[in-house]
DNA sequence: GTTATCAATATTGTCAACAATTCAGTCGAC
DNA sequence: GTCGACTGAATTGTTGACAATATTGATAAC
């Protein structure tokens, strides 16, 4: 008998986590219901996998069910995605400092690297890579900052923005102010100044907010 | 028919949360084995309702389960208690910002009038009392901020600590220094200072960060 | 035309039986 | 005695059938 599983099998795969990529991918539109015997056909599996993942992504708020009613994709309301974002900000906000306070000499190094990267690929005009050194230099602090309670939250609240980011990012010369905002985290992560890089996360973030809040206000008056 | 639903049926009523109550309480222990027949006959309900539950609370983060060896109550280590109690920080810290901004007149005779009843707690040595009153003035800065994303987090947060809480508030003398922390806090909301009200309650969590560390040290050299 | 009533359908909730897996202990070989 | 294979029990995972509830559409009454 082998030692090492036989490659997970490629079949129920955690449907949960599926079915959370389709909602984030937009697959699945807000609101739309979700019918259990439908979800078992197409995803090849039985329908108490169904009911299990979507008591799951209910407890995580991606998905809303109501007594003998069904499950529906939670919409995220305007206000909520504000919300969303503020309590980001301070989480990330305490994951810098965190990171200032116990990042290593090859942390260090590792996080200039990455801004390198960014820098690259802005000048480059390459949103693919900026959007994935990004989510690299963010994912960088986490792991330094070393906890994994805040991470595991992290994941969900940026899973629920996911939905409305694409908006902030392709604002013009957002990039380039981002490059600055990141680059000054990184200096104080580096520096091993906590205070300072808790306060370059948060303007980071609160930059982002405002831009979130300003492009939705525009979504709402350009008849959207 | 009736308008108003049949005042929900005493039996299912959200076994989770029954779970989750009984985990919090201490009567299922950690690490303790969690056997879906033994629940389902216990609660009286089926065993796929049970599944269910196991799979919220899994998501929660409240038992932890493995593919064909069931489910068990997560033990929080140590650190990870520190975690979220620094995870907490973040959190309430924002709320207590967000309260001094948003605090109406009413608000504020509210707040005032929670911490008279803790300072009477207090003096009357009411132990009872003065964590009825501590809950209380947290809940009502939470109702205050109303950032509904970040009370749903740190509900949660809160019940895992809820498991090991009890240890700092017997300290002596804890309850005198935290009135004067709670005091801080309530000022500095009621004045509109949103950055002493962040800061006041970073300090009153900072120093229960310290405390749990503290009595976990003292618990772990006392040959606990 | 609008509303109410009812049947038909679609969907969720419940249940019990069965299959698959893990776990505990026994037995035998060495 | 120790290790390994084996058997039986305990437990989880899967499945299909059925019951309960909600939704839809048609029909009738006004």
């Amino acid at each position: 008998m082998p030692v090492v599983r036989p490659a997970s099998p490629p079949e129920p795969l955690d449907i949960a986590a599926r079915l959370r990529e389709a909602i984030t991918r937009g697959q699945l539109m807000p609101n739309e219901r979700l019918i259990e015997a439908e979800l078992a056909q197409s995803y090849g599996v039985n329908r108490a996998n169904i009911r299990m993942a979507l008591a799951m992504l209910d407890q995580e708020g991606l998905v809303v069910r109501e007594p003998n009613r069904g499950a529906r994709v939670r919409a995220v309301s305007e206000a909520e995605a504000v919300e969303i974002a503020e309590t980001r900000l301070a989480i990330e906000g305490l994951l810098a400092r965190r990171a200032a306070e116990r990042a290593t000499p090859a942390d260090r190094r590792t996080l200039r690297a990455i801004e390198k990267d960014m820098r690259r690929a802005i000048e480059q005009s390459d949103y693919a890579a900026f959007s994935r050194t990004n989510a690299a230099l963010h994912g960088e602090i986490q792991r330094i900052a070393g906890n994994e309670t805040a991470n595991r939250i992290l994941k969900t609240l940026k899973t629920h923005l996911v939905r409305l980011q694409y908006r902030v990012i392709m604002l013009p010369d957002r990039s380039k102010s981002s490059l600055k905002e990141h680059g000054a985290i990184v200096e104080a992560i580096c520096a091993g100044d906590a205070d300072g890089a808790e306060a370059a996360m948060r303007q980071h973030l609160l930059n982002f907010r405002n831009l979130l809040r300003r492009s939705i206000e525009a979504a709402r008056l350009g008849g959207f």
